[in-house]
DNA sequence: TTATGCCTCACGGAAAACGGGGTATACCAC
DNA sequence: GTGGTATACCCCGTTTTCCGTGAGGCATAA
């Protein structure tokens, strides 16, 4: 009888321990490998897939060294056949359109219940995706809130400028940064004010921060 | 022999799951209920607490409904009796503090070593309390940290200011809604930007966001 | 080829922010 | 009762933001 070989990847020890437990009394799917960091896995695959291939990797998305996200893009550009299940408790659109475009083959959180885990699992080993109506949901809420929209119609320059100005530089040092004029500089943050909807510098640094281009 | 009687609050199943396989080995604890939110073990302790007593609850932080914050403050104003321990991957200095101010009696991140756990929930049965090393330093850094000690230094008032400022109003907006003169707002402005050491607006608003003055 | 969008720069004026003072009351603690 | 702090207010001068408008170069897509 075939069973899968199976690799997990999640820093949360009693979040391993569960996941253990639920596939031990699975004997389709063997686990051959956990670890708390992207990295042991990829090594392990660049190491061993070739005479032993791994069926599947699950993966949490936060990590140290490296994370879920670029784990599952090593997989997919170097083990194609490796299928990748996501099992996080994020839930941001960001990072859920992210690993789609890589091609991962599901996304289930954290707070599914085991039977759906075990139906991702088998549906991704037939070679189907899964995603969690959840994880569905917020993929499609991000993709047509205002937020993605407007940040989606900025142009490369005007996220630059705007990512300075929320790191508190005056108009002159970000002229002075980006070798272009103080002129140029009021044009992009008047733009920027009128594009995003806000009113003034403090909105513009609540949008960035929202968005993620600059820490706190 | 006498079985220690342990309630456990998380909404993530397969952790759930992962903390159950743990305690399922030891005779001396008995697992009397699990829920996903507070609010359930709240009324469950308010209606059964008294004739049959609970030794533990093991609580998550995020939870709907109830979260572990307030979980923890309800047990510990109705139920002193009972102990409780924070089990979450939260670590922010802000929530630490809150939770050993209202009596929490151990608090050990989602990521350690299930050796950990059983160590911290015997430790606490014993009448001690536990907190990992990691959330230890996270309480200090807190409690030492710059942004912390500048919070504390602002009075009542200028966290007023400073939470309108961060909402986009602008000094005479802000003097309308306080009934202050302008002139008042534009000190209490120069005063946080001096105070909180940031340069202008931007500086300001980052500022207000990270102490969770305002959404976003 | 026109059109569209992006990047760049500029002028002018009103409004707001910034920086550095100062005054005054009240309350609380030492 | 002196010092510290929170509160509230004021003046002045400079800088920056905010807002409208316009315009040239450049790439690319219709």
């Amino acid at each position: 009888m075939k069973s899968y070989k199976i690799i997990i990847a999640d820093d949360h020890k009693m979040f391993l321990d569960g996941l253990l437990s639920i596939l031990k009394g699975k004997p389709e799917y063997t686990i051959i490998l956990t670890a708390n960091t992207g990295k042991n896995i990829a090594k392990y695959l660049d190491i061993n897939n070739a005479d032993e291939p791994v069926d599947l990797v699950i993966t949490d998305v936060n990590m140290p060294d490296m994370n879920g996200i670029e784990l599952n893009k090593h997989i997919k550009t170097y083990h194609k056949k490796v299928k990748t299940l996501v099992v996080s408790m994020l839930h941001d659109a960001q990072t859920i359109q992210t690993l789609t475009q890589d091609q991962v083959d599901g996304y289930v959180p954290k707070n599914a219940e085991k039977e759906e885990l075990l139906k991702a699992i088998e549906s991704i080993l037939n070679g189907d995706k899964y995603f969690s109506q959840s994880i569905k949901d917020v993929y499609l809420k991000g993709m047509f809130s205002n937020e993605q929209n407007l940040m989606n119609s900025l142009s490369k320059r005007e996220r630059e400028v705007l990512k300075l100005i929320a790191q508190e530089l005056t108009t002159q040092e970000i002229a002075d940064e980006l070798f272009l004029s103080k002129h140029t500089i009021e044009s992009y943050r008047k733009n920027l004010i009128s594009k995003l909807e806000v009113r003034n510098l403090a909105g513009l640094t609540k949008y960035a921060i929202k968005m993620g281009l600059v820490e706190d």
